[in-house]
RNA sequence: GCUCCGGUCGUCUAGCGGUUAGGACAUCGCCCUUUCACGGCGAAGGUCGCGGGUUCGAAUCCCGUCCGGAGUACCA
């Protein structure tokens, strides 16, 4: 039998991470056995339905490169593959009237207030809380004849066996067991006719023949209502397999406070789909031997749910940083410009980072300002229309240097402006020197003389001049022509910047840096 | 309260009765070097939550306990 796996999110709000975890296992499970993927929409909510998320779905998971070969936008053999288009199939109306016959679902009366009410009186009580039968579970036939004629409205409830072990089975955990009587009867259809996620995934699950559900830690509590269901129904369930949470630094689940949750603002931050992938995967998962570095298809390739593991995972974002740093030097100066422009080039970049408002600034640092990161990757746009090849050189250099796309903006700003903002405190520490003058203009003569000078030139040329002056180190005249080039004290090599720079830009900063001595 | 789940360096993990408990991120040091990175080498960091068993032998099996988490909706 071949794989048939699952993604059912519900349509109220944004992708998060730990979501994609769970489509990423989904997705690379299928691959692995050239199985098949399926989307489905869980809209059953009608109060949190959410219209926009829907697309919010399909641009992060076209983002991440995570494929489906059935589901609402591609169709397939199983449709429709939106639940609020299936309740209008009338395909739960089907199945819950197959419950109903057998005994094992009921229709329950009692009104929102009533509920409240007991729910109120078992806490008060300390007595577990939910529904155990009310006044409808046994009742008589007539009785429910009569509410029904009186035009009550109802909602149809799962039989729960009482006085009985129910043991399910996890993939990862093993057997757990449940005692019946501890399981409230959970609703199947709601009182407008949806029904409950309880009800709508299962019978989906098997009318879809999944043969593996991937879903989060958080549904074993009600994992045994789904596995009655499949006995009532007399269906073989799949195999369930109940991933572990995803925590923030603190134990917390995943929120705002811990940076980024929906997934598309680690695009806007400039983290690649490829790290992304990689570094989520690894929570909750591993390969079983010491790899740590990982491509789509070594991650397919390898994967297999005996890998899983049953504790829930800290997301640390200082190793998703390594492995993005990663990545981005692993790529060609050309793979990377290009990576770099598409991201750029992604309307939300811009948009995230103009809105963006450093929530935890560090303590001695500014907060980061969002604005001025846009500002300098518009500038890196703007140079790739004007010199490509001029950028993909600084790109190349910058490439060991930065951890993010987004860092390559600075990165590279002091290559594409024609004056460059100098460090205030470098200019003091380096200027000052006496041969300083002397320096410059050694380079000026040089570069005018030899417009053409190469790596090995300019290497000459500054060893040449620390001789001349019997410096003993090579200090002394390459910080200040470092200082005077770029304003900064750390970089590329000088020599191949200046190879990069080229004699025209050498020469308008050394003229402008030649301000900066007599002030 | 009740029901479940979980617990190996700060973090992610390997481990499935016999290992000096291995790797990676982060941290620190050294090397490389014109700087910053990258890279290389190395260090520190774990009485495997705790307490009992079982066993010649336990991170690995059993029981208890503590701590953390999830659920407890006509939400998923």
């Amino acid at each position: 039998m071949s794989v048939r796996v699952r993604f059912a999110p519900s349509p109220t709000g944004l992708l998060h991470i730990g979501a994609l975890r769970t489509v990423l296992f989904d997705f690379v499970f299928a691959a692995r056995h050239g199985g098949t993927n399926i989307l489905r929409i869980e809209d059953t909510d009608r109060e949190r339905y959410n219209p926009e998320s829907e697309a919010e779905f399909i641009e992060t998971l076209a983002w991440v490169g995570i494929t489906f070969q059935e589901g609402p936008h591609v169709g397939g053999p199983h449709g429709p593959y939106r639940q609020s288009e299936r309740k209008e199939a009338g395909i739960y109306a089907k199945w819950i009237q197959v419950l109903l016959e057998k005994g094992h679902a009921y229709k329950a009366f009692e009104t929102k207030e009533e509920l409240d009410e007991m729910r109120e009186f078992q806490q008060v009580n300390k007595q577990p809380t939910g529904y155990f039968g009310g006044n409808w579970r046994d009742a008589s036939p007539e009785k429910v004849a009569e509410a029904e004629a009186a035009g009550k409205p109802y909602v149809i409830r799962q039989r729960i066996p009482r006085d009985r072990k129910v043991v399910t089975e996890d993939f990862i955990r093993g057997r757990v067991e449940f005692d019946s009587n501890t399981l409230p009867d959970p609703v199947l259809i709601k009182a407008d006719g949806m029904p409950t996620y309880h009800f709508a995934a299962m019978v989906d699950d098997h009318l879809m023949e999944i043969t593996h559900v991937l879903r989060g830690e958080e549904w074993i509590s009600s994992f045994p209502y789904h596995w009655v269901l499949f006995e009532q129904f007399g269906w073989t369930p799949p195999v369930f397999v109940h991933c572990p949470v995803i925590v923030g630094t603190d134990g917390k689940k995943l929120s705002k406070r811990h940076g980024a949750t929906r997934v598309l603002d680690y695009a806007a931050q400039g983290y690649l789909k490829g790290s992304l992938k990689n570094f989520i995967a690894l929570i909750g998962w591993s390969p079983g031997d010491d790899r740590e570095l990982l491509t789509e298809a070594e991650l397919i390739a390898s994967f297999s749910l005996e890998g899983l593991q049953p504790s829930p995972g800290r997301f640390d974002i200082e190793k998703l940083k390594w492995i993005n740093g990663n990545e981005i030097r692993s790529m060609s100066p050309d793979a990377c410009l290009g990576a770099l422009l598409d991201y750029i080039n992604t309307p939300y970049t811009r948009e995230y980072w103009e809105a963006f408002v450093d929530e935890n600034p560090m303590p001695n640092k500014p907060p980061i300002d969002g604005k001025q990161i846009w500002a300098r990757l518009d500038r890196v746009r703007a140079a790739a229309a004007q010199d490509r090849e001029y950028l993909t050189k600084a790109i190349a250099e910058e490439q060991a240097r930065v951890t993010t796309l987004a860092d390559f903006g600075e990165a590279v700003e002091f290559f594409l402006l024609e004056e460059p903002p100098m460090d205030a405190k470098a200019v003091e520490k380096w200027f000052g020197q006496s041969h300083v003058p002397a320096l410059l203009d050694t380079i000026e003569a040089a570069v005018k003389a030899n417009p053409n000078l190469d790596i090995d030139g300019f290497q000459e040329l500054l060893i040449g001049f620390q001789t001349e002056q019997g410096f003993e180190k090579l200090g002394p005249v390459v910080h200040p022509t470092r200082v005077a080039l770029t304003g900064k004290t750390f970089g590329p090599g000088l020599y191949q910047l200046m190879a990069i720079l080229g004699p025209d830009r050498i020469l308008a900063r050394l003229a402008r840096a030649r301000t900066l001595l007599t002030s």
